[in-house]
DNA sequence: ATCCCTATTGATTGCGCGATCAATAGCCCG
DNA sequence: CGGGCTATTGATCGCGCAATCAATAGGGAT
């Protein structure tokens, strides 16, 4: 009651797997990622998920890290507006790129979310989630410095960390608005108020 | 094998079965309210939570209006600070005595965002968390009106409603930082970054 | 061509769940 | 005191899950 055999000597067969294991967390969150839904949307045997990964917790925790590693943050791509001149321009540009993108993300975001309440009661998974939040305040950081530097006596008060957190803790309430609603969640209107808070030219660009 | 009777014959039932739930829920997340763990911390048969509530779907949504009745929100003790003459400090004093309270509300705070997560796949309780979350930025909104129309050139093209909006979202934002890091979550740090973010004279910026 | 090692299978075990239901215990009405 | 209604029980059914494991297929080494 057993055919094994070699048929794809491929050790990207975890890879395939994580593939597999994304779709169905994609579709049915994460309660929905059982060995067995994995496996069949996969095209394997239930017993080959375990083979790779000790348990499902296990494939949990390898997806989540699947997936903050083929996702985009903040800053990476942060020289794409290099080219705005002003400093609180460059970062609205920022903001508003990775607000605008968002809406195209939101399966990962979803998923993003529901990591993070499973984090809140398990530790390996908090820790990741943790670490990957801190990077993406990080990557405001010199963003947020030049801001402060170039006009000292306007953010008199203000550390780039504090402005950092708060940039990312913006970024993050919409990622929880497109979640929640996003049929009623206006980029522009967010972006509007945002900028007339900051004083800051609204960034056309990007 | 039964053994029924009057023992309570107080309608409070559902009450008492749902404050079990309530503790079962802040202990073990809503993946842990079964019928029976809920039964079993109530002192009563599992069958007596399908008495009362059809399902645990049913209980699931009861608990939610029961989470949302019992925790107070934003503006319904503006009244409070009303003392505070100046419109937006009034504002800020608000949004920080809800950021205070976060900590203390935790257990409510992760059960809240357990349902947000849990809304993203059903409608019923989606529902009841945009309404929520709706009502909760309407309570700013009186404030952020009386903040732009003290100060309309400093909030130049900023609507009371995009204020809201955005004071509802760093109160969330702050709330998502508590639930995931209270430790390292400083409340000081945030209002002041705010406060100087609002506050700050028009600048000469550009 | 034989052996070994790795990849692979699916039946199987045991568990906990939601939901159902017949049995019944007490209260109220007559 | 006896019947009927409501509240309450726990055994029970069927399901889907995680995890295990003996069986085995096939390529590489010798």
């Amino acid at each position: 009651m057993a055919m094994g055999g070699r048929k794809a000597p491929e050790e990207q067969r975890r890879e395939e797997i994580l593939r597999a294991a994304f779709v169905v967390a994609a579709r049915d969150r994460l309660t929905g990622v059982t060995a067995r839904a994995v496996a069949s949307e996969a095209g394997v045997s239930s017993g080959l998920v375990f083979f790779y990964f000790h348990s499902v917790d296990g494939l949990l925790v390898e997806l989540l890290d699947w997936l903050l590693r083929t996702t985009l943050v903040a800053g990476e791509l942060a020289f794409l507006v290099a080219a705005e001149a002003d400093p609180a321009a460059r970062m609205m540009a920022v903001i508003r790129r990775d607000i605008e993108r968002l809406p195209r993300q939101r399966a990962r975001v979803e998923l993003f979310f529901d990591y993070w309440v499973l984090g809140t009661r398990h530790p390996e998974i908090r820790n990741r989630i943790r670490k990957a939040l801190d990077r993406y305040r990080d990557a405001f950081r010199p963003l947020a410095a030049a801001v402060v530097q170039g006009d000292p006596a306007r953010y008199a008060g203000i550390t780039a960390e504090g402005l950092a957190t708060v940039a990312a803790s913006f970024v993050e309430g919409c990622a929880l608005q497109v979640v929640m609603d996003p049929d009623r969640f206006d980029v522009e209107r967010s972006m509007t108020t945002l900028s007339a808070l900051v004083r800051a030219p609204a960034a056309s660009l990007v």
